[in-house]
DNA sequence: AAGATATATTACTTTGGAGTATTATCCTAC
DNA sequence: GTAGGATAATACTCCAAAGTAATATATCTT
């Protein structure tokens, strides 16, 4: 337990990480109040200085873990528009493959998730760069004449990600639904709308 | 200022009333952790220990604002049950006017809404409970065919109150909308969906 | 083999902020 | 006008938890 001094090669790289897996576990489990410095030191095996060694606060390592999740959200958007320029299938699945590589994300990183986008400060920023970034993609949709020409895709794109950061919680990380049926169900319904086009009424 | 012994008639109500009313507005401004209670006594011209003449912690302070926002919340519900049976109107009027309670009820508790819709550790149930009813009646709006059969309600559901939650923070609470354009918007973008049924593809 | 350096520990300080012991003052009832 | 309950203030205690000073030991370099 605990050895002093320096560690083969390792050159506590791997200390920093232990740090950084075990935070995000807490932060996202427990939020920043409540989660100690002297519980992620414990259980990663270590004791409250060396923490101070890599990082300067409790503050630092959850900014840097907000940042690990910007930084990976924005390649992700990057990517998924390289993709989408070579798509040439139809509207359902060239949104639907955009909605599903953000769940994917999601469920892939959970605690990240956790942390960046419903813990952080920082998450309304982060949210609201995405609504931009949709807004901006369903208004060249509804320019091509594909949507509606008097719906608010500012709105719409807010309800969007109401729903994702809301299924997110209740149905992708209780794992009920997949990323994909989540992506589908999303498209299906605000593609086509509630209503029984097919209606007796 | 701060005279000692007891007021006039009031019987100490008025002070619980102003802590009450501060709590609300520095809980919904900085969140539980950030609120401290000597800026609450402060705020309301009382000093600490009266503070806990009122209420036994700062955790039972805001657990009364909670259950304060849960109650009217509650009435809210069956008051509006009430009324959409005497509503014979069209479906988008009866489901947006159930939509406008709910944007007008926010809006007019806005320190409450954070409170208990945003911050509480309850919010979870809060809105697992909104969801539910949601959920039940959109189903029997399905069942009488109104509504396509395909759908998962509860989905639907949870997409709403997500869409509900997002616009509350972002249209509402800025002021950029009015309850009713909201309520209207969303049942819009619900009821037809996105796309553009005269297509030209 | 002997610094030098990085990594770690033991044991401590500090502080913000919740909560309290004690005392004082005002109002009502008798 | 005085006893007693209610409402308030002064001046604390207490503690959890962040952060630090001083020190020890393992490995790398030459």
């Amino acid at each position: 337990m605990g050895q002093r001094g320096r560690q083969k090669g390792s050159i506590g790289v791997k200390s920093k990480e232990a740090l950084l897996a075990v935070a995000a576990e807490e932060f996202a489990k427990n939020g920043f109040h409540q989660t100690k410095v002297s519980t992620i030191v414990n259980r990663a095996g270590l004791t409250q200085p060396s923490f101070y060694l890599y990082f300067s606060s409790k503050e630092a390592i959850f900014q840097e873990l907000v940042h690990t999740f910007r930084n990976k959200l924005i390649n992700l958007t990057k990517e998924s528009r390289l993709e989408s320029n070579l798509d040439n299938s139809n509207l359902f699945t060239k949104i639907s493959s955009g909605l599903l590589a953000v769940f994917q994300f999601f469920d892939d990183h959970r605690h990240l998730t956790r942390i960046g986008f419903f813990l952080a400060d920082d998450a309304k920023e982060i949210k609201q760069a995405m609504v931009m970034q949709i807004a901006e993609n369903l208004l060249a949709e509804q320019q091509d004449n594909y949507f509606r020409q008097d719906l608010d895709m500012v709105i719409v794109a807010e309800c969007i990600i109401g729903a994702i950061e809301r299924l997110t919680m209740t149905k992708l990380f209780t794992g009920e639904k997949s990323p994909q049926q989540l992506a589908n169900e999303i498209v299906d319904i605000y593609l086509y709308g509630l209503q029984n086009t097919k209606s007796l009424k």
